[in-house]
DNA sequence: GGCCTTTTCGGAAACGTTTCCGATAGGTAT
DNA sequence: ATACCTATCGGAAACGTTTCCGAAAAGGCC
């Protein structure tokens, strides 16, 4: 029989069921249960950072001095001060980011939702975020959606889960409702869309001058005699398919050329779709003899397809596409895009966000639009 | 005169200096100072995530019963879970990382240390590790050290401030001394190295066939009949930079061709370099009929401008590089290179780092040695 | 010496979670 | 009724910080 922890003694007691394994016990004079105590067997343990704690002890004064001296309080001694801060630097303290989070409801951490890190423009934005945001003394976690709505819904709860300041979010090509947004916003979660935006939620947004580039695109091709213009338009569901689609539309309207809808084919940024489209382009009784690429992935694709198919660009086919890299500069022929700054976009939403985070109060649904320029090469010159 | 605490009389009450701004009493007959609160100003609260104890007070239940519900303990009634579950469920109920990760001493985090996130290579290994991560329920935390020594160490340390789990690093050009590995290292974190590696520290290590793509590429180069090979190599600090010079030295050793060190030539990365090392190549009475390139980057440079210059490829220089792209391909002449797989590098390190993290024991500081191949391609079929 | 002051520090609460430990209620055998 | 048992819950401590509040000490002024 087991020892009472109150008496001492072993005379009045019995045993009372088990409780996680261990024997349990009951002392009748002091009325009171016990268990005993296993050996706690883990000597193997985790090495610690040195703590606040630590350094208090090891000056003989308490945890809230040491915080005091280490924030630059007024309300310390200056020689205290200098000495908890020799012993810090020389047991190499850091501050637990962790406890500091908790305590102060913040954790100096912005979530961005992007479909794929690997896309260079996403690269890019994500480069762009990162510079401001360490300007700023904020961190930076990412999340990919990989263009899955259900992905994206869980990358948000994770990054809320983990107590982000803030959202930056370019919705997957699948996202067509927002409640995973709205529910946050309604708990007050500061997000900036960018890129690829909504427009059924109230948030900030940092967009790319999708119409006008897509005019600029489709201006340029009709002025270079292009008549029949094909479109390889994204994923239907995305605003800035739809709003590129528009800029296109807009331009032929412009020029009074008819809209021909054999003429427009959505793609889902697949590889091997921007063959189908050209397949189903040529069998056309009459083949178009420009195309304009919403997605500079598809126009690349098409170029070096028509390129196989021994057709003679620009002048059989003209090509221009959205958006621009360094390979549509060293392709042959070189492409003509429209082109965007993916690391200015970064910045700017970066800004907008943190600007948000700091000033909760004077928050506006402000809608701002990227810098982007007409890069004309020779995919398109038929003049 | 204020009204005292315990008597509630203003009586034996007196001034007794200032605190913070506020005036300062002393009662005598309590022997007892106080001060006047202020009306606390804060109506604008952020609106808080509902937390466990939410849910407890309002089912009248402790919060240690909300969270056995939480996590599958037995120790629950299953209609009281039920009843939890529901409401946290209503409740829309997140977790505070932040807390849990406080109280378990790991945050199921783990940071990286990239130069650069644009550069198409890191990209695809942060796709890799991304991929692992999520799948073991891991987050990640990413920075960039922009190839400078100081802001890598800046970017260790944040991530230790986070109290990540793991760390896994490449090394920007300029580090040459791994101070800062070893202290977190000797603080028991575990670190794996990938790509850029070096041989100061014990860490486990990721790393490309470095040595052996540079042999193969040469040793291809000089089946094709080339006789003077030159080579762009990179920053001279750089461990990968130095095998895979090996590599060359050792193929041309290996075919008794003569090493000339006029035609090694090192380069920082940059841009311009490629065009100096040329003109310096150029100029030299016997010019290179075969230049190899450790850097994809500098590769394409030297394509195009070598095609710049009217000097035809590969007859009259043939050109590798070490690293892989959509561009090697597309570009005119396509590029032979040693292809690589960042993705699979990402994972792998990954993997191994996340073992490192679960299994704190059985570590050792084992080397893998990623897969890659020879891709045989126009700029250097001169037979 | 009494009154008032400033400087400097310690104690305790709070952030949200998990986990240890014990208490209680209700069993079931003898 | 006694001796044992199980199931289910609450309370408190702990993680590492910051911050609020007050105490102690020491000095100045009349």
């Amino acid at each position: 029989m087991g020892e009472c922890k109150q008496c001492q003694s072993t005379l009045e007691v019995v045993k009372a069921g088990f409780l996680r394994g261990r024997q349990r016990f009951y002392c009748k004079t002091c009325q009171v249960h016990f268990t005993i105590k296993l050996p706690a067997a883990s000597p193997q343990k985790a090495a610690r950072q040195t703590t606040i704690i630590d350094i208090a002890k090891s000056l003989g004064v308490a945890p809230s001095t040491v915080s005091r001296a280490l924030n630059g309080s007024t309300d310390i001694n200056s020689l205290t001060r200098q000495e908890i801060l020799r012993v810090a630097n020389e047991m190499d303290y850091r501050p637990n980011l962790l406890a500091q989070s908790l305590h102060r409801g913040e954790t100096h951490t912005i979530g961005v939702v992007i479909p794929n890190i690997e896309r260079p423009f996403f690269a890019g934005v994500l480069a762009g975020i990162q510079n401001v945001a360490t300007e700023a003394g904020y961190r930076v976690m990412i999340c990919q959606s990989n263009e899955s709505h259900s992905t994206e819904t869980l990358n948000v709860q994770a990054l809320v889960a983990s107590r982000v300041d803030g959202l930056l979010i370019s919705h997957s090509k699948e996202t067509t409702s927002f409640e995973h947004i709205r529910l946050q916003l309604k708990k007050g979660l500061p997000i900036v869309h960018f890129d690829r935006v909504c427009n059924e939620v109230e948030t900030a947004k940092v967009v790319q001058k999708d119409f006008e580039g897509s005019f600029a695109l489709v201006e340029h091709l009709i002025q270079q005699g292009c008549r029949r213009i094909a479109v390889c338009a994204g994923p239907p569901q995305l605003l800035i398919s739809q709003t590129r689609l528009e800029g296109y539309k807009a331009a032929l309207r412009h020029y009074g050329l008819p809209l021909d809808d054999s003429l427009i084919y959505h793609t889902e940024f697949k590889q091997s779709e921007s063959l189908t489209a050209l397949n189903h382009w040529l069998s056309l009784p009459e083949p178009p003899d420009g195309i304009f690429a919403i997605h500079y992935g598809n126009a690349i694709e098409l170029l070096v397809e028509l390129k196989h198919r021994k057709i003679q660009i620009p002048t059989e086919i003209a090509v221009v596409g959205f958006g621009d890299e360094l390979i549509a500069e060293l392709i042959e022929p070189s492409l003509t895009v429209f082109h965007l700054f993916p690391f200015e976009m970064g910045e700017t939403a970066a800004s907008l966000l943190i600007d948000n985070i700091i000033h909760r109060d004077t928050f506006s649904p402000i809608i701002k639009k990227m810098r982007g320029e007409l890069r004309i090469r020779k995919s398109s010159i038929r003049l």
